[in-house]
DNA sequence: GCCGTTTTCGGCCCGACTGTTTTCAGTCG
């Protein structure tokens, strides 16, 4: 049996904390197991570990105590909770998909299960076309009907959208309220302002002297399909791709609070006003009070200043530790776009990119890289026409013509050599003793059980011609689960051997991730961010790496590409 | 269920909007 990975502990706490509140627990003790579950997803180093570790408690993780304690090492040693099994036992599964539906809490799914027996989505669909559930207390036509929306909604399940996607929207329709005259400032704030890789929702914040014309404005927008709640000073509306919008009217002295508070995270936000408690403060999305006095809230940094800290970058602010470092002093300095001189992983025509060696390095040039390195695919990539070793070697030799005729920019002669599934590597040492640069990764086999992968991982470590992991956990956000791996052993081999680890900027990928990277850097791992480029405009995507890099607390120094390529090519284990 | 230089008991972030209500509960973020 292998050790149980945090994410399925954490699920389990979350799936315990729906069945509690389905129930009609206690919400405090509904928070204990949300919270658990956060924090156990949010940790670097595997519960498990810590379980089998006699000189440690899953005590020193905060928000564990000895309760929860006791049930991750039962989840740990038998990869169940029996106290899930007989909530499962006792409240249909179906209960629990109802809650997705909008409008839908534990309270009024507890009740029509109570009173009408409904237990799945199609017990619900059937009942509220039936017209049985407008008799119910508390429940009348207009709930009804949003319940049969809100099934349709869900069938056509429109999930998290990319935080890519989002931010095209969330800018069209900034720039489309901020061209109204009344309207001071206007931002996105929420996940999007603190670059998660996903966004459920966007949050647009204002200030007007003119509320209902903005909400006006943002009901006629192109991109806005419905509006689903509106008052003095809040609306939401439906986008056509699915996405939905809050917009957020404040007064001007209120903007810093607001931005504050609807930034987030909730858990951030959370620790912030218990903060504010306990200097005998109040703060709301209007200002910080004390008392009936207003003493704070036209800009985030007098909120953060209200209570003792420095202002804090948004991509941090997810509670895991950025309040201790910003009362410490120790906020990083985060890396930014700017720092990046170099883009290390990109593809051509010779395998499966869009343009050439040569337009390639002009248009890095032309985004102000000072160096690249052409990484195209090894042969075990057939789908994407993957070289051997003639192959390479041709291509190689292209590379250094484009050399002498590209000035202002350095490429390096790289590639992207697949880790076979039985551990080695897709081309011959002495053909990677001959790269400038070499990037290993997992395409293929990546079901494989924990171990083979960690064995794929380690040999790709160990091969002396390997200069840094591809996109180590061969993730695809929302799509494809991460490999089954140990990061803990991958990072002391990586540290051993000077192997460093990418995080990959496609926004699908986004490769290593916020928590794995911090840990990487925790093991003194050099970071390269890089595009992974299949066309000149793919090298645009830089940004999204460095949000990941920053939601990771990393800075320029973590960061090798922000070196100029000499500095670079010292810290690389072939010297 | 967690947590504690005021506490081991009694707190636990806070407000807007909707629908169903005659003053509020539930949901959401």
């Amino acid at each position: 049996m292998g050790s149980i990975q945090n994410a399925e502990v954490a699920r389990i706490f979350e799936e315990m904390a729906e069945l509690l509140e389905l129930q009609g627990a206690n919400a405090f003790r509904v928070r204990a197991y949300r919270t658990a579950a956060q924090r156990i997803g949010d940790l670097s180093e595997s519960v498990a570990q810590i379980v089998n570790d006699p000189d440690r408690s899953l005590q020193e993780i905060p928000g564990i105590g000895k309760d929860l304690a006791e049930k991750i090492e039962t989840i740990v040693n038998t990869h169940t909770l029996p106290q899930l099994e007989e909530l499962r036992a006792e409240l249909p599964a179906g209960l629990v998909q109802m809650l997705r539906i909008p409008g839908l809490g534990p309270k009024k799914v507890a009740l029509l299960h109570k009173e009408l027996k409904i237990n799945s989505l199609e017990d619900l669909k059937q009942a509220a076309e039936q017209g049985q559930i407008s008799g119910l207390k508390g429940f009348g036509k207009k709930t009804e009907q949003s319940i049969l929306e809100g099934l349709e909604q869900v069938e056509s399940a429109g999930d998290r959208a990319y935080l890519a996607d989002a931010q095209v929207q969330a800018e069209a329709i900034v720039a489309a309220l901020a061209a109204h005259e009344s309207v001071g400032h206007v931002t996105a704030a929420g996940s999007l302002r603190r670059r998660r890789e996903t966004v459920g929702d966007l949050d647009i914040l204002a200030t007007t002297s003119d509320p209902a014309a903005v909400m006006d404005l943002l009901a006629s927008h192109r991109l806005v399909t419905r509006v689903l709640q509106r008052g003095d000073t809040k609306q939401r509306v439906r986008l056509d791709s699915g996405l939905e919008l809050d917009l957020r009217v404040v007064p001007e002295e209120s903007y810093g609070a607001a931005m504050q508070y609807f930034t987030g995270s909730k858990e951030h936000n959370i620790a912030i006003r218990r903060r504010a408690l306990e200097r005998g403060l109040k703060i709301n999305e209007y200002g910080v009070f004390r008392g009936e006095e207003r003493i704070a809230g036209r800009t985030e940094e007098e909120v953060y200043a209200s209570v003792g800290l420095p202002w804090i970058p948004p991509e941090l602010r997810e509670n895991r530790g950025e309040i201790e470092l910003a009362e410490q002093g120790r906020l990083p300095k985060l890396v930014k776009l700017a720092d990046i001189r170099g883009d290390l992983h990109m593809h051509t025509t010779a395998t499966d990119g869009t343009a050439s060696i040569r337009e390639m390095a002009e248009a890095a040039r032309a985004r102000g890289l000072k160096y690249i390195a052409i990484t195209d695919h090894s042969k075990r990539v057939t789908m994407a026409g993957g070289l051997d070793a003639d192959a390479l070697r041709t291509h190689w030799k292209e590379i250094e013509k484009v050399r002498k005729e590209v000035s202002g920019i350095e490429i390096l002669k790289g590639v992207e050599c697949d880790i076979l599934e039985n551990g080695e590597m897709d081309l011959p040492d002495e053909v990677l003793a001959e790269a400038d640069w070499v990037i290993a990764v997992l395409h293929y086999g990546l079901k494989q059980p924990k171990e083979q992968i960690d064995k794929r991982l380690l040999n790709a470590v160990r091969c002396p011609h390997v200069d840094i992991i591809g996109h180590p956990t061969a993730r695809v956000v929302g799509r494809r689960p991460p490999v089954n791996f140990t990061p803990e052993q991958l990072f002391k081999a990586a540290a051993d051997h000077g192997v460093m680890m990418e995080i990959n900027a496609d926004p699908h990928r986004l490769d290593l991730d916020d928590i794995h990277a911090a840990a990487a850097k925790a093991h003194g791992i050099p970071i390269v961010i890089s595009t992974d480029a299949h066309s000149t405009g793919g090298l645009d995507l830089m940004q999204y790496g460095v949000y990941q890099a920053r939601r990771a607390g990393l800075e320029a120094k973590d960061v090798a590409n922000t070196r100029t390529l000499s500095a670079f090519r010292k810290m690389l284990r072939r010297g």
